[in-house]
DNA sequence: AATGAATGAGCTTTCATTCAT
DNA sequence: CATGAATGAAAGCTCATTCAT
């Protein structure tokens, strides 16, 4: 059999392997701060391929941003059906949300680099890829538990959902900096148990003892609209 | 007297005009984002005062930093001072931080640009800049409350701080994402005012109807420590 | 079959060209003398293959030297076989150094500026080069010498070599100021011709006359150790 | 007394701290390998100076030229009256050379760099001073030595000079190269010491024995003329 | 006399990309 | 499909020099 020895596959071989290290550079120094020489170096593989399979440096970060959101789909809310009560359910959400964005530092790194690059890079068709599908049955599970009079009958379900990503990622977004402010480190797997359990509380039952929590204190400046 | 049109040689404008101009291109772009040609163009110096004065881009983008750290110094804690509880207060100190965030946004998306690139192109002397004197009155406040049995006697400070600051942030560090899956400006005034409410009512109260909150019910997994 | 005009890609090619330029320009200005923007016009090469073949100007400069020493080793000794006595081996050996340095001034320089610049441009890999295979035959012609009574018994063969180079050297290390100073060119054929001859003379005979040269007469100061 | 206190007598000593840096730095690094600012924060003084009194980089270098060969003219040939034969004070004139040299390693350099550059930055004014006042000396002691029947009577006065320059010269203008090649230091006091011993014998006596010394042997190739 | 800010040209080097084989 | 040579533009930076005070 004539096929040749060195390299037995080529076809999606290659692809994949720019791939690769393209999401891996990309996640770690964003898209500026990546050379197309330094994909193709650590791909293992001619420069002129990225040409050839992605039309261009941001040809390939548009692909990876794909691929890795295709990754994230698929396992994104792995798990969380378990649990029967709609707070339980909530639990395992948001334990599942923190897990998952520590788990896939480089989906995670690549999501903080989007945004700071306010997107410049992604194209039309990635766009519609950042639409969470996750985000239905977040929506299912609290409107539930309003029905079932086990949550709040005034929650906004989309801020609740961001408030909830807020909590999760600010051991992601800001990690640098705080663990420089603070003197700990927020990517310790201690500081983020912790913090995974006091995000529970305080997502549903807040800071405040029971008693002191009842009702009529408002946000003051402006009344709840 | 009339000033020279001609630029009258001035030694602290041409740097002040240089670290302004790198200020805001850096905090748009970040570091590898920006040429020095933009800068001394938006500048309107000549090219070499970056090196007289700076020494280099990144010593240019050092003093941007301390800059950045220095004005936000004076203006941290504004206005927390008002309220006479501590739930109040701390109701204050949230409000000025989310306040602050939206109206320095030079500021914060330095701040998320530094994360992202994980502190790379700052120095030693600079990392010392970022430790909050803000944290202590923060603990005082929340230590204060705890002990006049406004809030839960467990909290850990530097915890509830972490979350506080990721209940702010998420509007800035993911407002580019989340604005496209959730198909709402996460930086509109609406967005962000009922945000501000909902952030202060989960810090405080959580999600839970007070019936339901009964201290009982554990995080899953693990039982709090 | 005529060769194509438009330079049909040929990265031996280019490498030597480049190379040719460099050591022709080097040798003239020297490391600092040349600027690479020269050395691509003169070789006719597109600039970034400087980067490509050599990574730096200095690996070029290095790769220059290699070549030039490389170059020097084949021919360095050419024609020194001829000659029965020791005597007259050596008087080739002289006659052929001082006619290489003349026929290869391009060589002769090069190794000039690397003296100046005291070897500043050349790695470590280069040094070794310098090692001159040279010297063992020279030492064998003159131990030869020493055993059949052709030459002074306490001969120091590394000095003798030292000192034949300098005899060939001068009308190349000091040509321009000594020409100024003398008012004759150093570089002339006449001048050099009657230099050679006056080279082995005092080699072999000194200056003094025969009966002049009773051994007894110790150069002053300090007595011969 | 309303002096300034900072700077007593800036006039000529501004001058001359200019003129010291360069000399150094210009004898170590040649016209090219040194840059302006490196000159004037050797000195200590303002750039501005370098123009100020010697017009251009050029017009310094050369400034520094003319200092150095002002030195020297006036402790060039220090000692070399005394001895009472042709042979001694010859001997006395090697010395000496072979000794300045050593003694002034800035001059050294210097006259190298120049020759290297082949007096490309060295203006009109300056060549003269290259004139060696030394050369009448050296040719009347030869002279004198011919005339007593010391030397060999068909002497070329010019060219021995060469080659005895060449003799005490090789061991600055190579020393780097023939250092590495034979691996002893061509700078170090031993190596000198021996070698100027070697120097004396060979310009008197050559290497040869007494008894081979017979005049009829010529060199090969062409016969004298 | 002396200072340091300012300049524009040019330096070495790197970039993303395309061509020829 | 794959390679490495080739390219021009632009990057960060340094140069010798001049201006304004």
């Amino acid at each position: 059999m004539p096929t040749k020895q060195k390299m037995p596959r080529n076809a999606a071989r290659t692809r994949q392997r720019l791939l690769n290290a393209a999401i891996r550079l990309f996640s770690e120094h964003g898209f500026n701060g990546v050379a197309v020489d330094q994909i193709v170096l650590a791909a293992k593989v001619n420069k002129r391929m990225v040409y050839h399979y992605f039309g261009s440096k941001r040809g390939l970060y548009q692909a990876a941003f794909r691929d890795v959101y295709d990754r994230l789909g698929s396992v994104e809310l792995y798990a969380i059906e378990r649990g029967s009560s709609p707070r339980e359910k909530l639990t395992r959400v948001v334990e599942s949300y923190f897990q998952f964005l520590d788990d896939d530092p480089v989906y995670t790194r690549f999501l903080l680099w989007a945004n700071v690059e306010k997107g410049r890079y992604i194209g039309r068709e990635e766009k519609v890829l950042t639409k969470a599908p996750f985000f239905e049955q977040f929506r299912m599970i609290v409107e539930d538990g309003i029905k079932m009079g086990e949550f709040e009958p005034d929650l906004n379900v989309t801020q609740l959902l961001i408030h909830m990503i807020g909590l999760c990622f600010i051991y992601h977004s800001n990690r640098y900096s705080l663990s420089e402010s603070l003197g700990i480190d927020l990517g310790s797997r201690e500081v983020k148990a912790a913090g995974l359990n006091q995000v529970i509380r305080i997502l549903f039952e807040g800071i405040c003892l029971p008693r002191a929590a009842a009702k009529e204190s408002a946000p003051a400046g402006e009344p709840q609209e």
